[in-house]
DNA sequence: CGAATGTATCGACGTCTGTCAATTGACCTC
DNA sequence: GAGGTCAATTGACAGACGTCGATACATTCG
């Protein structure tokens, strides 16, 4: 391979990583549990769809992902459930969010 | 199976994000299934393990994780076949090595 | 009130996944 | 070669997962 140079310092100065010391059992699980809910094309396109409109209502998702509305459900729980997305119901409407800082958590876990 | 080349300055600039645009279907599954292997805590404790040690045999993986031979081996593979270790046979034993790039592609589609 | 609409839950189905015992294969050493 | 050691594969099994139709729950609107 060719030459290669490591940005060491950055952002590794908080939260459990991956790539620094081995991790412990809960460690493990934890982050485990965040990848899990990456784990899916649908619920990666779902997260996608929300981080790029800011708020999304769950009836404007449905359609585009070519997705049951039960199914669809399941999803935004599954990534509610993670952390990743916090809903908000507002009348008859449930309008997702981004959490930056799950996100953050996960990729952090993933500095070199 | 057809044989795909990514030069890493492609690797290092551009591939798909998660938070910026919403992902097509072909992104989605690509970056679901890097995720996929990340989605399980004895493959990520093995992942830090081997990070850690910069190399290690299989052999020493297997006690510590407390899981058997053929476990161990199936997980490495999930792993290798995922793009995130890669593993080169001395003698009788295999030594695994991280494969940064990939993680990297990871992380950053995680870029908010 | 009752009808309509968006969401969540339930039940069922097939598929995928993690695990291990048993076996096979590769390699080393005597 | 024979026997020993490490790794990969196979087969089997239980549990988790993705999916959808049907249904139940909430809220708004006549």
């Amino acid at each position: 391979m060719s030459e290669r140079t490591f940005p060491l310092v950055d952002l590794a100065e908080c939260c459990p990583t991956v790539l620094g010391a081995p991790l412990d059992d809960d460690e493990a699980a934890f982050l485990a549990h965040g990848f899990a809910a990456l784990a899916d094309p649908v619920r990666l396109r779902l997260l996608s769809m929300i981080a790029s409109a800011d708020e999304v209502c769950s009836c404007e998702m449905q359609e585009p992902l070519g997705k049951s509305q039960p199914t669809v459900s399941h999803h935004t729980k599954t990534l509610a459930e993670a952390g990743l997305i916090v809903g908000e119901k507002r009348g008859r409407w449930v309008y997702w969010r981004i959490v930056p800082e799950r996100l953050d958590a996960l990729r952090r876990a993933l500095v070199s």
